[in-house]
DNA sequence: ATAGCAAATGTAACCGATTACAATCTATAA
DNA sequence: TTATAGATTGTAATCGGTTACATTTGCTAT
């Protein structure tokens, strides 16, 4: 393979001027330029991007760390920071965790040595909780929640889970079902603080027995829901905390002969792709996916460039989605 | 940021113990390894990995192409290619290229320049039919086709479909419609050939009017599955050559007040997490995405290491898979 | 014609690792 | 004791670019 030497050789001049005719070409006469063309063709060159690399100390490659990649909503974002990142010449290093802190510390590693120049990190919990994120790496949070530290972009979950139950009660709804995340995950926080305000408001008390606990897969809304069908007092409506859970719900409520939303309403939070084309199609809250995942790119490459942006924090607003899934509750 | 020669003036050792302790410890003594690694500890030093790939030419990437990440069955291949990435200590270059051809070339040149040592491509035609894929580039193909060319793993989407449409006719079924893919995608192609191989095996005449082409976004199975609702004599059967399409189709067949399946039955492919969930869940193809993916990282990895594949080929077992969107025809 | 300045170009050091080759040390056998 | 093989270590070249600094060229103004 041919180095920029060989190029120099064949249009007779230095290696200073074949590398500031591709990097500066403004500092180049047009003579030079056109003989170091010429040359290029001739011998077939390509520049090593990695001697680039390494000279300049900056691999133009950052990691996004997400905890499942096969998550529709965690994909879309991803998809947008790829965009991102292409259009700014960064490649894209993907980091599928499964939710392990050996396979996130491996890829920060990636970081410490110079294989990747920053982070952008796709996960609720805030990046200091499970090990120590090195100080000096640049990172990013998406999809964080309200005690998420350091630059981050998140939608406000507490406001948007108020809206989704303050309709609701609107509807006439006042025993309201939640199936949640898992209790320590952050956005169950924050997403159950907006459904106790909400409460609190219309003046409704809070039963724990509403609340069941799910894990933000399909499978655990499906059982969740068991819960509710062997109530007495079914909830006339279930908040869930995302879309796969709402649909693993309302899979179980048809199964045992409960209409939704004519018997229970059911809302979910996401508005992944499917929501719109499942039966009932889903009300629910559309986070601005796209929107995340370019300006925490955005925001990536500024703290690369070395700008301070210590504790700053875009929260986006995510828009209530009303479709199928919800009706006021039956009299009876 | 300190270097080797740090960590060597600290120990008291030169540049080629420290380089050797750390790649090839067997070399080096009990005595000096301690030396090295305390010192290493001392200083803080974390190797530069970009001039370790630039000094081997290696870069220990490879780029992972895809038409769309959002797209679940995709992903799926893509996170098992990142976990056996992973363990071969590879990382992932996700190049998500929406299916234009000069973002695809963006990262083939990538690989020209020395940041990625391959590539992978999941996409279903052949990698050489838009632009030249240069000939020493180490590339394999997943998800392809019967007329992909180079290495390449794939399932047998011919027998696939016509294992689905075969039983349809065991069934009973004699007009069954399919919602296809782009009539030029390959996928289209081979699993058309499928359906056609099925219905002469059983002496059913083929009827044009039955194939209404779609593109594999739920959109389309939504609006192709409109036409076969204004049929006089409508197909019993449906045959969509996606998930996503079938899901759609459902949609529109119940808008319309046909039963599935007591009306109309409907089959799917890829066997998407959502497929059992829908309401009624889809009787379809199971991919065997998870071996997919690990194997063409495998198949990838000894193209790296120079093995010659040629046109090796990997074509899986599929598995089909029946679920409740299926039934016996309605008598009338 | 020539001084003066800017533009263009060339030379060579440099980035941080790896590794060929040479030099040195250690242990065993004669 | 000394020769010698084998193990360990060190020196310095090397990978392919970038860029500081020195030098040359080209042009304008006097």
């Amino acid at each position: 393979m041919s180095n920029i030497r060989d190029v120099a050789r064949e249009a007779g001049v230095s290696v200073a001027t074949v590398s500031r005719a591709l990097s500066d070409p403004d500092k180049v006469s047009q003579t030079s330029l056109n003989k170091v063309h010429s040359a290029i063709d001739k011998v077939g060159y390509r520049p090593n991007m990695l001697a680039r690399s390494f000279r300049s100390a900056k691999s133009y490659a950052v990691v996004v760390l997400v905890p499942d990649i096969t998550n529709p909503f965690f994909s879309q974002v991803i998809r947008s920071i790829e965009d991102r990142a292409q259009q700014k010449g960064y490649a894209v290093l993907l980091g599928d965790t499964r939710g392990v802190p050996e396979r996130e510390k491996e890829y920060i590693r990636r970081v410490e040595t110079r294989l990747a120049d920053g982070v952008i990190q796709l996960r609720p919990d805030d990046p200091n909780r499970r090990f120590e994120m090195p100080a000096d790496i640049a990172c990013v949070n998406v999809c964080g929640c309200e005690s998420t530290s350091g630059p981050r972009v998140r939608i406000d979950n507490r406001g948007s889970a108020r809206s989704v139950v303050d309709y609701l009660i609107s509807l006439g709804h006042r025993r309201i079902g939640v199936i949640s995340g898992l209790k320590d995950n952050p956005h169950t926080v924050d997403r159950l603080a907006g459904y106790l305000e909400s409460l609190e408001a219309a003046g409704i008390e809070f039963d724990k027995s509403l609340v069941a606990e799910g894990d933000f897969t399909t499978w655990s809304g499906l059982n969740s829901a068991k819960q509710f069908c062997a109530m007495p007092d079914k909830p006339t409506a279930i908040f869930c905390m995302n879309d796969e859970m709402a649909i693993g719900a309302i899979q179980t409520l048809k199964q045992h002969g409960i209409r939704v939303p004519e018997d229970i309403s059911v809302t979910g939070f996401d508005d992944i792709s499917y929501a719109r084309y499942c039966d009932p199609s889903l009300t629910t809250v559309t986070q601005p996916a796209e929107e995340m995942g370019k300006l925490a790119m955005d925001m990536l490459l500024r703290l690369i460039e070395g700008e301070d942006l210590a504790q700053e924090e875009n929260v986006l607003p995510a828009e209530f989605v009303i479709r199928k899934s919800t009706a006021i509750p039956r009299k009876d």
